[in-house]
DNA sequence: TCATTAAAGTTAT
DNA sequence: ATAACTTTAATGA
């Protein structure tokens, strides 16, 4: 899922290092490039009126950030912005799309990769407006389990902090830190040295 | 049911 | 040390 990095190397990527709360699109900006994670995490965000934030995903390794507004060629939604040091690769938009048009397998991966996103943003947009803070927290839980292979319980640890969980899910921090305890106690979540398992 | 405010404890840099 | 994160409690919509 993602270009290979050397293919990307290949075909003149260049490769950009980023620390700790740096930009890498702003919100209103026109995209100019295909940007892929090689290492490190980035979050997709914006702040209301009120100054609280909302998360409208965190990304890893591996992954592609904001594709649909450099095919759209519409400004970005959202701040991207290093949630700790990354390592990106960004491939300007018309190699981009000549790599679209050349090979198949690029368009295809691209094309299911944006389905996806599709699918999980759907999914979490019909549980965040159906209220109820302990239904919109197993599904980014789900949501996330959804990638790795054990299906088991408790088998994959959060990679989120509680406060991310919270402004993923439109939550107050608190009310995030209450629910997920009665989840501990109804054993839907396992909390090991503050760490949720799911 | 959930947000807000405030205060304090804990962890990471 | 200082900032960032976590937790609890009281109060109110």
């Amino acid at each position: 899922m993602a270009i290979k990095e050397t293919f990307l190397q290949s075909v003149e990527a260049i490769e950009e290092h980023y620390n700790v709360g740096d930009f890498i699109f702003r919100e209103g900006s026109t995209p100019q490039f295909y940007y892929q994670i090689v290492s490190g995490e980035v979050k997709l965000n914006r702040f209301a009126e009120d100054g609280k934030e909302f998360i409208q995903n965190i990304f890893t390794d591996k992954s592609s950030i904001g594709e649909s507004m450099l095919i759209l060629g519409k400004p970005y939604p959202t701040d991207a912005v290093a949630l700790t040091p990354c390592v990106i690769l960004k491939l300007g938009r018309n190699r981009f799309f000549q790599l679209l048009q050349e090979h198949r397998e690029i368009f295809t991966d691209i094309y299911s990769t944006l389905a996806n996103h599709t699918f999980e943003k759907q999914t979490l947009m019909r549980v965040i407006t159906s209220e109820n803070a302990e239904d919109r927290l197993i599904e980014i839980m789900e949501l996330l389990k959804e990638s790795y292979d054990n299906k088991d319980k408790f088998s994959i640890e959060i990679p989120h902090t509680r406060q991310q969980l919270a402004s993923l899910t439109g939550l107050s921090i608190e009310t995030a830190i209450r629910t997920i305890k009665k989840m501990e106690k109804k054993n839907i979540v396992m909390i090991k040295n503050r760490k949720i398992f799911y």
